[in-house]
RNA sequence: GGAGAGGUGGCAGAGUGGCCGAUUGCGGCGGUCUUGAAAACCGCUGUGCCGCAAGGCACCGGGGGUUCGAAUCCCUCCCUCUCCGCCA
């Protein structure tokens, strides 16, 4: 949600930053909202506070006495008319919060403004892409590949962006994870493993509702999502909590699957690993001082750009631009690696920073030195995405005889050095 | 899933129709006393919204209702606990 006090002091700027992220959304009609709002609640606190006294009256007089039965007709006057402007009341605050909640958050100002994705700027590259190996094919090419993610079969049993992972698949799964979890344990980050379906309060703090609840599966009779990243449930673990300042930053890791409709997809974009619709990530999430987000953001990069080279694959770092922001988002960094088959890169990590956004919508905030009471910042990245790592690994790794290596940081929890099945 | 009991401020726990946003205890903060500490005593100690401010309004699990008036009565949903059933 967006700050009220710059909504209210600086539409201007608030405008812009719509107009930048290309958002559909009408700031001016949310100002009227907000007037609108205003003035009911003024008259109806008015009346509150009439009907308050008039109450306070009343009941110092002996009941049933002539007086007390005078006050009790005004009271039915003013308590009919309370009625009436409540109601109304209701119906604009409901407008006012769907308004409200319409607006993105505000891109930082050391992002690039551009309308689409061509206006990202390249932050940091790592490794060679492009030059290397020339066994490399698409992971989707190659004979054994069915062996270890069966796609036909998960198409059978679920659908289409379920496979079956299996054998040396299902392994490597397991060993990537526990890499991660292990890697962002030892940079600090406690362990959660978190609900897998979330409900309609936590989606919205987020910010996948009230607009993207299509992103999401819901259940049939219980008005449960599943979620489509450990941001969901992990950001709301503190909702509506007040944190001791000293408790900053708070810094947690977890494991789930992620489970998202992608309705529109097509093409290369979902072939194979690219893009699917259960997918294994760890996340890392944090609830920092606003005065150190956009460092702690950084940090949130390097430790995610930690893990790829440790994997050995080469790799981009993308700063987003304006257009390519999410609604949430202030600001974010893209981690793409380098497919070797498919000569194309593959985000396997996304790293924001919310600022209060979040915050303000969760009601997560923090006490100050002097009591005050103000929301934290949250941020959240990868580190990372499963399965186009796997992807990356297999087609980056790929030998004459057709099997793959795996990186040396991966065997103690797999076990092996290379996976798939030699070309006979 | 069935039967019962509950959900009140950081915690504990009063309050069953009208100065109750709410008694009290604990905890926390500040002070007095003390060489220091403890004890004792005194004071303060929720959040949100509206307002330039003074101040006002709301919140006793959520929503709705009855009533001139609801923490208190009714309906409904959610959650917790106990017992039964079922299970990993």
């Amino acid at each position: 949600m967006i700050d009220l006090k710059i909504l209210r002091d600086h539409p201007e700027r608030v405008r812009e930053a719509v107009g930048q992220k290309g958002a559909d959304c009408d700031v001016d009609a949310v100002l009227e909202a907000d007037r609108t709002r205003r003035a009911a609640l003024r008259e109806v606190e008015d009346l509150r506070s009439r009907r308050k006294a008039a109450n306070a009256e009343m009941a110092a007089l002996p009941k049933g006495s002539p007086e007390f039965r005078g006050k009790v007709g005004e009271m039915k006057r003013l308590s009919a008319e309370l009625k009436e402007k409540e109601a109304g009341l209701r119906t604009v605050e409901t407008a006012w919060e769907e308004a409200i909640l319409s607006i993105p958050n505000l891109p930082h100002e050391s992002v690039p403004v551009a309308p689409d994705p061509s206006g990202n700027r390249v932050h940091s590259t790592w490794g060679e892409a492009g030059t290397d190996n020339p066994y490399a094919r698409p992971h989707y090419d190659i004979p054994w590949l069915e062996d270890v993610v069966d796609f036909r079969r998960g198409g059978k049993v679920t659908g289409a962006g379920f496979p079956f992972y299996r054998g040396d698949g299902a392994r490597m799964v397991r060993a990537l994870v526990q890499f991660f979890l292990s890697e962002a344990a030892a940079r600090g980050y406690e362990e959660m493993y978190p609900p897998l379906l979330v409900n309609e309060a936590s989606a919205t703090a987020t910010g996948q509702l009230p607009d993207k609840e299509g992103q999401m599966y819901q259940t049939v009779e219980d008005s449960l999502y599943t979620i489509p990243t450990a941001e969901v449930p992990v950001t709301n673990f503190y909702r509506d909590e007040i944190l001791p300042e000293a408790s900053l930053p708070l810094k947690v890791c977890a494991y789930t699957p992620c489970f998202r409709r992608e309705a529109g997809s097509y093409g290369k974009e979902v072939r194979g690993l690219n893009r699917m619709h259960q997918f294994d990530k760890v996340e890392l999430v944090k609830w920092v001082h606003p005065s150190r987000s956009y460092e702690e953001l950084e940090s949130l990069r390097d430790e995610a750009e930690a893990l790829v080279r440790q994997l050995g694959l080469p790799y981009r770092v993308l700063l987003m631009c304006t257009g390519d922001l999410g609604f949430t988002q202030a600001k974010k960094y893209d981690i793409e690696v380098w497919a070797a088959g498919q000569q194309r890169w593959l985000e396997v990590s996304s790293c924001s920073n919310f600022e209060a956004f979040q915050a303000r919508r969760a009601g997560t905030r923090f006490r100050d030195r002097d009591g005050g009471v103000e929301p934290v910042h949250t941020l959240n990245g990868s580190a990372l995405a499963v399965p186009r790592i796997l992807a990356a690994l297999i087609e980056n790794n790929l030998q004459a005889d057709g099997t793959a290596t795996v990186p040396e940081v991966i065997r103690p929890w797999f076990g092996k050095a290379v996976m798939g099945t030699p070309n006979r």
